[in-house]
DNA sequence: CATTATTTTTAAAACGTTTTATAAATAAAA
DNA sequence: TTTTATTTATAAAACGTTTTAAAAATAATG
């Protein structure tokens, strides 16, 4: 029914090869039959069936995205900008959730596999490495990445940033600095933790295990993590929250007890996310390079996908920024 | 390379065609080969090539989903819902992202088409009305809706919410109602404004046209509007704020200005997304099913994939609910 | 047992491309 | 002009399935 390379071929007057040469505009065709050629392709508005380009190309011009939820603001902001970014040079993506479970992870690889994308860049959950390094395909691991292995990885200097972040709380004068970060035995979690004990103990401070909470970095878990920490002894004086959408929760957990911020605790968050600025008390925060990872990521898939030999596994570290705004006041 | 369904059928010593029975499960086969057959497509954990399947079936299993923008919360939250319905149906998504623009639209369209998409679920812009209809595949509008076209539509009351929204601050006392909603000539947007309007004539309450912002529901369109708003001689005592997102940054500007929430001004938004009870003064809004909205998309157009014929085009509207929290109030 | 009906199996065509190897046509060199 | 090199064009195979129509095997009937 719909108009194929056969009868685009019979029309011009020419052999099927032909015009799959004009139209993956290959050499080996003369300027004139190629101008010919081109002329009915456009007049009958044919476009060639990427389904049957695939089965023999083996390549589908698909890559396979997984996140942890691509309802959570911060994986919506990468999703689109790696759609964007994989538009432009004529891939597709396929979106999974893992939900941080490496059983849906599992899942979300298998999918894609059947998929046949060409590539996965992928947020991990830190499991299913044997399954990940028998995948075949270009992979590259972004936002949190797993030890040892050869995958290209794209993600922010965490440590660095967690540190920088306590440091800022520390100057301004706060010892009691609590800690709300995301999912147990996840890279991108423990380096920020890391950052955040180091400053503590470079600075003398005690490091106090129950103003450690793990969250899956929504808003209702920040709400959570907020109660159970004023529920203890001592009150702290700031929170380094690891999420700005896990702040909201923060935010009204505090306000819930009549704390008020940046007076009576302080604030830190992660992400500067779009509404980060807008929040009640403007959130000092932690900025993460959003458009550079998403797009470094795509560039490193890309550049893999392109390559017929095997590419060096790279690590791409970018650099955050501490945005300061109000959450922990004004002195410098 | 990997296995195909000839060596299957060679290591069973069956034919290619036995083979294809048993991965499909259809009748014709005797349950002694089937067994074997069976056991061997386990042992050699063979996975039938879906590219070549597509090719002789014409069938993808993949929807188009086309939203505004995928890294907006509610956009993202619908996603979510669809996907994992449509994955249950053995259907996966393509997501694209047209931003409200007729233009970036029809672009999306035209790469669905490409990709091959069984059908498209989509909030569609308001244009582009002969190139949908001119899609030969099942298409379901979501959210938002085009009228006279003979096209299922899922969405909601969106009259009847703004109708109901605007008499509940009526009820309350305020006179002074703005109203923040969305892009103009969208008849989402459109309808909310009419319950709005409905509710103040009815009550004989003068409609003032400055009191009525358009914006892109973002954050930052939420925040300028209620700038506008505010710069007005007459200052309101209540906005209607037709999302829930865009009622972040109308919150700032509002306290930006020193206007207590709910004290001097009252707030209703629209949608009661996940972080709408964790706001400063968690908010009354009006409430969509987002999970019936998408479930509801996905049967229809699964009814609609399945069905040779024609299937009627069925228009569903889902009933919102008034959540009221605190930022009207608490008079009844 | 012969016929007929039913079940089971399979060969071959089809889906719409790309690609490889070869043939045909043209140009360049001797 | 013949020979050789180069450019252009194409036939046919391949990609891995499903499906159709026919053949083979088995079961049921008279």
């Amino acid at each position: 029914m719909n108009v194929n390379i056969k009868d685009i071929a019979r029309i011009a007057g020419v052999s099927i090869s032909t015009v799959s040469l004009v139209l993956n505009n290959r050499s080996g065709v003369s300027a004139l039959t190629r101008l010919k050629v081109q002329s009915i392709v456009d007049k009958l508005n044919y476009i060639p069936n990427n389904i049957a380009r695939s089965l023999v190309t083996r390549k589908t011009k698909t890559i396979g995205l997984i996140v942890a939820d691509i309802a959570e603001i911060y994986f919506g902001t990468l999703a689109r900008i790696i759609q964007d970014a994989l538009n432009i040079e004529g891939y597709s993506i396929i979106i999974c959730n893992s939900d941080y479970k490496a059983d849906k992870e599992s899942v979300c690889l298998d999918f894609l596999i059947e998929s046949n994308v060409d590539g996965i860049i992928m947020v991990p959950r830190g499991a299913n490495i044997e399954k990940i390094k028998s995948i075949n395909k270009p992979i590259v691991f972004l936002d949190n990445y797993i030890k040892n292995t050869d995958i290209s990885a794209v993600r922010v200097d965490n440590e660095n940033a967690g540190y920088l972040a306590i440091k800022h709380l520390i100057k301004l004068g706060h010892k009691l600095i609590a800690c709300i970060t995301g999912p147990v035995r996840y890279a991108t979690s423990d380096e920020r933790i890391s950052g955040y004990q180091r400053a503590l103990n470079e600075n003398g401070i005690e490091i106090n295990s129950f103003f450690l909470k793990h969250t899956n970095w929504s808003v209702e878990g920040g709400f959570q993590a907020t109660k159970e920490i004023l529920s203890l002894k001592i009150t702290p004086d700031a929170i380094f929250v690891t999420g700005d959408t896990c702040a909201i929760g923060v935010f009204k957990a505090l306000s819930d007890e009549g704390l008020k911020i940046p007076d009576n605790i302080a604030i830190v968050g992660f992400d500067d996310m779009k509404f980060s600025p807008f929040l009640k008390v403007p959130l000092t925060t932690v900025r993460q390079p959003m458009k550079e990872m998403g797009e470094k990521a795509v560039e490193l898939i890309i550049k893999e996908l392109r390559s017929k030999n095997h590419i060096e596994p790279q690590m791409i570290i970018l650099k955050t920024e501490l945005i300061i705004r109000e959450s922990c006041g004004y002195k410098h």
